[in-house]
RNA sequence: UCGGGGAUCGUCCAACGGCAGGACUACGGCCUUUGGAGCCGUCUAUCCAGGUUCGAAUCCUGGUCCCCGAGCCA
């Protein structure tokens, strides 16, 4: 019984999507024998996002949901754009995202022989023939939505003379554009796609896989069924510009009479403050608005693991955003709700000081050191404690002092106690200005020494605990802020203002070049995740070294104390 | 204009003829040696107009709005 209520608390019974749905029944129908097979295919040109992750969870996520099998598949289908590289931080990102696809890395590529038989038979099937006309005679042949197209000239040759030009297109004769192989199906059909698609074009161009084997590629329609019949995917999953193209999809496998993979089409990811177009996060890369595909500011894989997402909480969020037709923009306050979530389990708490305002504790003895005891992960008691040094002198958070407090403030200013974590309370005596600018330097404070480790024996309360860290002990260490890449929450959306860049925020990275930190944090290591206490979390970046300790932020605690005063700005407004 | 899709809280997803539900956000409160975390609570939605039905987000009819489609890209 017991056992049984924390299996439900463990998988709340959410409703099937969709195509879970279409694959229940198929089931039910014993539709492949039962058999639930599906891929990822990404073109390896260039790297993967967060779109790509809702794809890559839903697709192997479905696959195991089935006890079934989920291929990873290269769709290299166009040598002018694919390069190695990509296909690297492809395989990369998807093993970092918790998947697994075993022995079943398959490449377009090793189909194309297979491809050629098949497209050899078509023509003999009289429903392919080699075209002349060039590319922009075939689009003036293909006509408009309104208005029909018309029979290209070459539509009626021979099979035998087909087959003989087809060959020849193989063996290299014929220049780039000079001819296509092309279905022949219906010049006047409504649908575009279906008006003599092209199958092959010719490519005089080196491939990353195939060398110079082939100088004629095949197109995706063509392409992308094949794959998946010769594979057996019996659930090919993709995004919704692809259902003008399920027609010629199923036309190619049914004509040649082929194994047939139902074709189902989703809505892509959107998110707020962010694009996800790869071109334009191509763009960004290139012309240097960020620094790389895996700037922590990119929703790309890479980028998010950089700025210390974890994979878990990528997998929850996709998880929780579902899976519909209906297009949408996912506030991502949701997916930082994941990150936080999985961050504040995991992430051991150590004190680091961003902005450090130096205090000197006057009544404490000059040269005594003492070791204080905290404790790692309040969420985590496996996770035991730590001594940390306190000193004479320490640094606080420049933000934790004001001279003229507002309202509700209820950290350090004269002559207020507050605490400071797992020490003492200290009472704030003095703040010494910087003559010139009237800026506050340095704080002076006594420390009570009956209220060690942070509780006072007359059970006096103070309003706040600050973090510290000794000045004598602490590392100095670089600390990157970042914050949205985008000052709006739909950069590509906005067709009037028409470029995407303008809408780029010039404060998404702050760097911090002197920021004081706990000593234990010494031996951290490249993408170590800590909390801040009261400031976020962090991560070691790879930027670090020995000589410099590098951190990423990657994203702030949930801030009361700043909404309160966004309220009190606006009400003075 | 033709073809293919889609419209449910601010956001995302459910409800498949029978009380419109969940998560996030926002806003209150409790608690707190992180203004963190946790806990409790509140607000907010069926694109419009007709029809069928005891009963419609769901079925029918007619509108409106949005997205995709005329690459030898995927």
């Amino acid at each position: 019984m017991t056992e049984k209520i924390e299996n439900n608390k463990e998988k709340p019974e959410r409703s099937a999507n969709f195509i879970h749905q279409i694959i229940d029944e198929d089931l039910k129908n014993n539709k492949n024998d039962g058999r639930i097979h599906t891929r990822f295919p990404p073109e390896p040109n260039g790297y993967l996002h967060i779109g790509h992750a809702k794809s890559i969870c839903l697709n192997f996520g479905t696959a195991k949901k089935y006890n079934g099998l989920c291929n990873l598949r290269f769709d290299d289908t166009n040598p002018s754009k694919e390069e190695e590289e990509y296909v690297k931080s492809i395989t990369e990102d998807i093993r970092w995202l918790g998947f697994d696809w075993e022995d079943r890395l398959y490449f377009a590529s090793d189909y194309f022989d297979k491809m050629y038989e098949y497209a050899v038979q078509l023509i003999k099937k009289g429903k392919a023939y080699v075209c002349d006309l060039s590319a922009e005679e075939v689009r003036e042949h293909r006509g408009t939505p309104l208005i029909a197209g018309e029979n290209s000239p070459y539509r009626e040759r021979s099979i035998k003379e087909n087959l003989e030009l087809f060959e020849c297109m193989r063996r290299g004769e014929f220049p780039d554009g000079a001819r296509t192989l092309r279905a022949k199906i219906d010049m006047a059909s409504s649908n575009l796609n279906m008006r003599d698609p092209v199958m092959y074009r010719i490519l005089h161009e080196s491939h990353h896989r195939t060398g110079d084997k082939w100088c004629i590629y095949p197109m995706y329609d063509w392409a992308h069924g094949l794959e998946d019949s010769i594979e057996g995917i019996t659930h090919s999953i993709c995004t919704l510009e692809f259902e003008d193209h399920r027609p010629l999809y199923d036309w190619f496998l049914d004509e040649l009479g082929a194994y047939h993979s139902q074709q189902i089409e989703f809505a892509r990811l959107n998110l707020t403050y962010t694009i996800m177009s790869k071109r334009k996060l191509l763009e960004l890369v290139e012309k240097g608005y960020v620094n790389g595909w895996d700037d922590p500011r990119m929703p790309t894989i890479s980028g998010l693991r950089r700025r210390g997402y974890t994979s878990e909480s990528i997998r929850n969020f996709a998880d929780r955003i579902g899976v519909a037709k209906r297009e949408s923009i996912v506030d991502v306050a949701l997916l930082e709700f994941y990150l936080r979530e999985d961050l504040n389990k995991r992430s051991p708490r150590v004190m680091g000081v961003l902005r450090p305002l130096k205090v000197v504790i006057n009544n404490y003895p000059e040269d005594k050191e003492e070791y204080l005891t905290a404790i790692n992960n309040p969420e985590d008691p496996s996770a035991g404690t730590r001594k940390i040094p306190f000193s004479k002198v320490l640094y606080i958070e420049k933000t934790d002092f004001m001279e003229n407090p507002p309202k509700k403030f209820y950290r350090l200013t004269p002559g207020r106690e507050v605490r400071l974590r797992y020490a003492y309370f200290i009472t704030c005596t003095d703040a010494v200005k910087d003559k010139r600018t009237g800026e506050i330097i340095e704080l002076h404070c006594t420390y009570d020494p009956a209220t060690k480790g942070g509780d006072a024996p007359d059970r006096r309360k103070v309003k706040s605990t600050l973090h510290w860290v000794s000045a004598k002990h602490a590392i100095e260490a670089e600390v990157r802020l970042y914050d949205r890449l985008f000052k709006v929450e739909n950069p590509a959306g906005d067709k009037d203002i028409g470029d995407y860049k303008k809408f780029l925020n010039p404060i998404s990275l702050e760097i911090l070049p002197r920021c004081f930190l706990e000593p234990s944090l010494i031996s951290a290591k490249h993408g170590d995740r800590f909390q801040f206490e009261r400031m976020g979390y962090f991560c070691v970046d790879p930027d670090s070294n020995n000589q410099r300790m590098v951190f990423n932020r990657t994203i702030t605690l949930r801030d009361t104390w700043e909404r309160i005063q966004k309220k009190q700005a606006k009400n003075n407004r």
